[in-house]
DNA sequence: TCCGATAGAGAACAATTGTTCTATAACAAT
DNA sequence: ATTGTTATAGAACAATTGTTCTCTATCGGA
């Protein structure tokens, strides 16, 4: 059913990718035959029915700008821009999100994520991780986690916990136990510690961790 | 600039964001028309001038489906696909990408991340962690791998190794020494292992990692 | 060589679609 | 009452844009 395509079609299905992220819809048959050299419509429409037939794009007849790239444009859900408001590292508390985080023009750095990564979720945030200290979580030096705001979480779920008498964060899975809180580590081959409720302090819920690897483009 | 938006013209810009979401480009002025009730042309486009002045949509003049609502809809070319090829496991070897993988037709699970993270990088699978194999590289049961088809990497980089002799799979940073192989943990506290290089066998460049944390939506 | 499939060119046609013009009505402020 | 703004209607116009028809050219196989 897929074919390797040829050189011109090829050319064509990316402008068409092109297009679509430029200005946001489709390009017309007139669109294309300019963008890609080509002296005439109907050259245009031959190679767009060929194309539909391979099952590269899908077409509605006598509907301009009618093109669809399955799989690519089609479900639009959501990006997300997750502001990075900071670090988190074992000796300092986190960054608390304040009324102005969300605010697009803050100018701040943002991570895009899909919304199948957030789930849906709002008020996330980011935070980038500093040195080695939350290796029990499996989390490494310079990961991205993100974390929703939260000061109490259910048992078994992952937060990020201030500890008032050590003044140090953890990322550890909470649950509570009849007169103490368990904090388990991630790594589930680690021993947990064990707390006091009153020496404890839930900065957050850990939604996901983001590590990329390779030197950044 | 940005006010409260009436009922109707509410109802218009929810329309847009459902057909584009639905169609996978802009509605025109009499789709809107039908599809939310209004009776002439002239009161879409009324409504339209209206939205354009407040900034809630972008209109490209004499265009047909010219359209857009800034901020989503650059959401659609920025985001990738990632098939989810399989899983990887200590004991068997990975799976490797076939020519049918990037087939959007080929119904096979999907992961949506942004550009972002796959940098723009082409030809980017992604495979589903089982088990607990993996800590020493940080990585958890059920953390996405996110990988890149390779046969060598840069020293330094983290790849999935397959060791021939131990039948293993396994995910280290490769630094080619001048007999020898090191492959050092991303757990920088633990031992490397050193490997004849006619024993391994590279099967991919890890991308990224990651991991989401709660229960599934 | 002949033939069929593929690729391209040019022009005209017809449908789609944005724009504009004229009216009407409700409502608030002057 | 008058004026101005907002919202709605209907119709016609003009631009955009998809489709089709005819011709030509190349290339590989029967």
């Amino acid at each position: 059913m897929k074919s390797q395509l040829s050189a011109k079609r090829q050319q064509i299905v990316d402008f068409i990718l092109q297009f679509m992220g430029e200005r946001g819809y489709p390009p017309t048959v007139r669109d294309i035959q300019s963008g890609c050299g080509i002296s005439s419509t109907s050259v245009v429409d031959y190679h767009l029915k060929v194309l539909e037939k391979e099952g590269h794009i899908r077409r509605d007849p006598e509907v301009s700008r009618g093109i669809e790239l399955p799989g690519r444009a089609s479900a639009l859900t959501e990006k997300v821009q997750v502001p990075i408001i900071g670090q988190i590292a074992a000796g300092e508390p986190i960054p608390v999100p304040g009324s102005d985080t969300w605010d697009v023009a803050a100018g701040a750095d943002f991570l895009e994520v899909t919304a199948e990564i957030t789930r849906g979720r709002q008020d996330i945030y980011a935070l980038r991780v500093k040195g080695m200290s939350m290796v029990d979580a499996l989390i490494n030096d310079g990961d991205m986690v993100l974390m929703q705001y939260a000061s109490t979480v259910d048992n078994g779920e992952m937060a990020a916990i201030w500890l008032k008498a050590e003044k140090e964060v953890t990322l550890k899975k909470v649950y509570l136990e009849s007169d103490r809180v368990r904090l388990q580590p991630a790594n589930s081959q680690m021993q947990p510690i064990y707390a006091n409720p009153r020496n404890i302090e839930i900065q957050g819920r850990v939604i996901a961790v983001i590590r990329q690897l390779g030197k950044p483009a």
